[in-house]
DNA sequence: CGGACAAGCTGA
DNA sequence: CAGCTTGTCCGG
């Protein structure tokens, strides 16, 4: 113990800001400051009681992230509790020091309801939370300037009625809205509006969107910093902080609205444990500080749609803002073409434009005939269908074992794609346009190719830019892959298309600018009525509708159960009234209730074995 | 999480 | 029964 004190005592002559280097383990008197301490570690899911040092007093706020001594060891840890009364017959150690200024206690609340929110550790939540640099400039008590509200919430709405042609004066009196603004909408007015009323929290799916929302709101001498950058200041208040979906969990101080652009958009969604949605924070963060939360989204998800108003803009201009949609019905295409290139699109690939085709499969072929005997190829392991990656190789899409391109039947080394990924695509439309082709894959390493036709997997859709032309080569993979959001997804694509040929991305100076094509052989679906018409409501009313019969989000919640000790934990779930368990599918189970309320109880009531567990809460893909 | 300690297994 | 492994509990 004699080495470890002097090591408590030498670390204590860090110039930085440290608040107490009397920290030891002697006990305290009754009269001490107590403070509720949970440790950063992520097993650890109780708090611990410390006495604060005299001299820390001023410094430590539910949030200030401190060093603990704890079972022999030092930690760091989060003040979750002030003014705690000491239990009785427990000697408190003292803080050790005051490392840094962490959440505000706003959001250390926030974080204890996303641990019961989304069944995951508010450790790791308080740690989104935290700057990922040490602040020692403590503010207290709120910013040191209180700005004076530009606009009143009144007003703003008004502001957007009158840009946007219609109804939207309640959007920053109601507590939440959904604001439905087509693809090539500029959303940006609603951001000004926000910040115009004060220090807003503006999120958006990806770095290039907060960035370009940055840059607009400095423009406009708005006071506004991004994230992780800006977190410092953002802490001390007074500014608008624009970020992707950590700024959820961000500073802004004196919050007066919240801003969720693209709500729509996977990329809120955060998937490493505990999985979180930006959008989910962002309604709750708004409803605890009372102020108005506005969701912008070209077409809103079901999950927005059912908790808060929809406002869309002015009919006339939404129908302009989706970009004209090429449907070609590929069950009258001839059975001879290869199935991925129909007339129409041969057509527009030889005009002029910049032309992007996406097809999501990637390698040259999923499935493959032989041309001599016309068995399908299939592993000689497992009997799984195979395919053919970029290099040629067969490769089994179950057991991942790879062989030289023969049949196994009649030993022909002539096969054919039935099922051809964007490899084989390249190769067809490089002899069709007699011009090189490049092929974008999802590895981020790729530059963006110079050819004049590019060919992606939907990866592409957020690497590219300046297209003329979007081709959905087949559309039906995206539309009846049986997850119950297909059809959201496929949706959610047509809007990153819809953006990439806008007249400000595209070049504009060829016959095919700015649109859109798809080839499925279910024309009538209705993301693809949706989007030719330009308006998405008879989409969403009938997927809910869907939704409700089949039983699924946002008409029940949801979560999946996964992991070693998934059995352990599925059987000692507490099954109140509501709860139904589904599976184990792949060795996951679903867990269903009537509402969140009953599903974060239900998981939270239910005790943890050991070992590994995932709880996806709201997955998004199942 | 990681240390402490208890309970179980093994070998001579 | 020492010496080791494995498991469970607890920390302020």
């Amino acid at each position: 113990m004699g080495d470890a004190q002097g090591e408590l005592f030498a670390a204590s002559d860090d110039p930085s800001g440290d608040v107490a280097p009397e920290a030891g383990p002697a006990p305290v008197g009754p009269d001490a400051q107590v403070v509720r301490v949970l440790p950063d570690v992520r097993a650890m899911r109780d708090p611990f009681d410390y006495a604060v040092p005299s001299a820390a007093v001023d410094s430590v706020d539910t949030g200030s992230v401190v060093d603990i001594d704890l079972a022999g060891r030092r930690l760091r840890g989060w003040v979750v509790e002030t003014g705690v009364i000491a239990p009785d017959g427990v000697t408190l150690r003292e803080l050790r020091r005051v490392r840094s200024v962490g959440p505000d206690p706003s959001v250390v609340a926030l974080t204890r309801w996303g641990a019961w929110r989304f069944a995951g550790a508010q450790t790791a939540l308080l740690g989104t939370a935290t700057a990922p640099v040490r602040i020692t400039a403590a503010p207290q008590g709120g910013p040191d300037v209180q700005p004076a509200p530009v606009e009143t919430a009144r007003q703003a709405g008004r502001l957007l009625s009158q840009h946007y042609g219609a109804s939207l004066d309640a959007v920053f009196t109601d507590p939440a809205t959904v604001v439905r603004l087509a693809p090539g909408t500029d959303t940006y007015p609603v951001v000004a509006a926000a910040a115009g009323l004060g220090p807003t929290l503006v999120v958006t799916p990806s770095y290039r969107q907060a960035d370009e929302v940055l840059r607009r709101l400095g423009a406009d001498g708005h006071r506004a910093v991004g994230l992780p950058r800006g977190w410092a200041a953002a802490r001390t208040g007074g500014v608008t902080v624009v970020g992707t979906r950590v700024a959820a969990w961000a500073p802004c101080r004196p919050l007066a609205a919240v801003v969720v652009l693209d709500e729509h958009d996977e990329g809120h969604f955060q998937e490493h444990a505990p999985t979180w949605h930006a959008r989910t924070v962002a309604i709750e963060r708004a409803r605890a500080a009372g102020v108005p939360c506005v969701l912008v989204s070209p077409s809103p998800s079901l999950e927005a749609l059912a908790v808060a108003p929809v406002v869309p803009e002015s009919p006339a201009t939404e129908r302009v803002g989706w970009p004209p949609l090429d449907v070609v019905d590929q069950r009258y295409e001839d059975p001879l073409r290869s199935g991925l290139i129909s007339e129409r699109l041969a057509d527009l690939v030889r005009s002029p434009g910049r032309v992007l085709c996406v097809l999501n499969r990637k390698g040259r072929a999923r499935l493959l005939a032989c041309n001599g005997c016309s068995d399908l190829v299939r592993c000689d392991g497992c009997g799984s269908a195979v395919g053919q990656d970029a290099g040629g190789d067969l490769v089994c899409g179950a057991c991942a074992s790879r062989r030289p391109p023969v049949c196994l039947s009649c030993g022909r080394t002539s096969l054919r794609a039935v099922r051809r990924g964007v490899s084989r695509l390249r190769d067809d439309l490089e002899v069709l346009v007699g011009e090189p082709v490049a092929e974008l894959t999802g590895s981020a390493n790729d530059s963006r190719p110079s050819t004049r036709v590019v060919v992606g997997t939907t990866a592409a859709l957020h690497q590219l830019g300046g297209v003329d032309l979007v081709a959905f080569c087949d559309f039906d993979q995206e539309l009846l892959v049986p997850r119950y959001r297909a059809a959201e997804q496929a949706m959610a694509l047509l809007v990153l298309a819809a953006r990439l040929v806008q007249p400000g991305g595209s070049t504009g100076s060829s016959a095919v600018a700015g649109r859109i094509l798809v080839q499925t052989s279910v024309p009538e679906h209705p993301v693809v009525l949706a989007v030719s018409d330009g308006d998405p409501t008879a989409f969403t009313t009938g997927e809910l509708a869907r939704r409700i019969e089949l039983g699924w989000p946002p008409a029940t919640a949801m979560a999946l159960v996964s992991g070693a000790a998934g059995p352990a934990f599925i059987d000692g779930l507490v099954r109140s009234a509501g709860i139904d368990v589904l599976g184990p599918v792949d060795d996951r189970w679903i867990v269903r209730a009537p509402d969140h309320v009953a599903l974060c109880d239900c998981l939270a009531a239910s005790p943890r074995p050991p070992g590994r567990l995932r709880i996806e809460v709201d997955p998004l893909r199942l």
